[in-house]
DNA sequence: CTCTTTTACTTGACGCGACAACTATTGCCC
DNA sequence: GGGCAATAGTTGTCGCGTCAAGTAAAAGAG
């Protein structure tokens, strides 16, 4: 491999290069997301939620009136349950969802968004929208899709375990 | 653009196809650093450690013998101070780290890695050198390359702010 | 028709990140 | 050199994730 600058070992202020290029990607991946993520929360803020109760919001506006026990909401968002059963406190008391025992099966509680809670969802649609488009506005459409084609298969070569 | 079969849109039983590309690309983003992330928290378990601790520790080890004050730790993970300063404490707890109040400006505190603290990291240098491997093993060298100067390219459109 | 297992959650304890407010020094200005 | 700002950290509160344990209801075994 030829010798290459790093815009992350500057980024980091690292003084030895990378090993490998798995490091380096993998360390790329790590800081980018983080980068992404700082942004969404402060996206979010403005609107009283986290990302994770909006992602939960998300869910249960596609699930419809209907709504969707605790354990399927979990299912979807690769979490474990206790974390999604205290998200779904907060995100009651806060009356942007409401949980009932389902009377067919007494274990089961549905959960299901309220008219505040895709108030809530409606408010950051642009917002989030402007973000997506900020995002990947420096990649052409081609390279979008070699990056989300990329990012598949890492997540294949992963899954298991 | 043409009909595409989202490998993601299936991972997250999502039924809605995505809007924009920007949107799957952000989304794949978030989805496959969350993946490395709990798998890297599995790595670190054993050495009863958490991924910024070791964060901290592979930071104070590039340090040396001088150590580093808290808030130089702090700039280098982009990471806010009481953060910080809650970390060390376990790390110290540990004997992992060890914080000395400086003699020539009594507000700084340098830390510094012990013995201790470099043995759980060499500790884990196999399994993660092993896995940065696998994560990108399904990828050949060029599409690592490519990888690193998408997500190098999605920062710096994004690093303001 | 009980007894055990499984399923669907809930609760408790701990580590981590974020913001805000506070303390202790040091440095600077005049 | 007395006062004020900047610097370096610490502490408190809150939301969230993790694991381990516990509860309650439904399903299956004999």
């Amino acid at each position: 491999m030829e010798a290459r600058t790093s815009a992350l070992q500057r980024e980091i202020q690292q003084t030895k290069p990378f090993q490998t290029l798995g490091q380096e990607a993998l360390l790329g991946l790590l800081r980018t997301t983080d980068i992404v993520q700082r942004r969404l929360a402060k996206i979010m803020a403005p609107a009283g939620i986290t990302q994770q109760q909006y992602n939960v919001l998300r869910i249960l506006r596609g699930a419809g009136a209907d709504g969707l026990p605790t354990l399927a909401i979990a299912d979807r968002m690769v979490e474990r349950t206790p974390g999604v059963t205290r998200l779904i406190d907060r995100l009651a008391a806060k009356d942007l969802v409401t949980r009932t025992r389902a009377t067919d099966d007494r274990r089961r509680v549905d959960c299901c968004i309220t008219e505040g809670g895709l108030a809530v969802l409606a408010s950051l649609d642009d917002t989030l929208g402007a973000f997506d488009g900020e995002v990947l506005g420096m990649l052409e459409a081609d390279e979008q899709l070699k990056l989300i084609e990329l990012l598949d298969r890492v997540r294949q070569g992963l899954t298991p375990t």
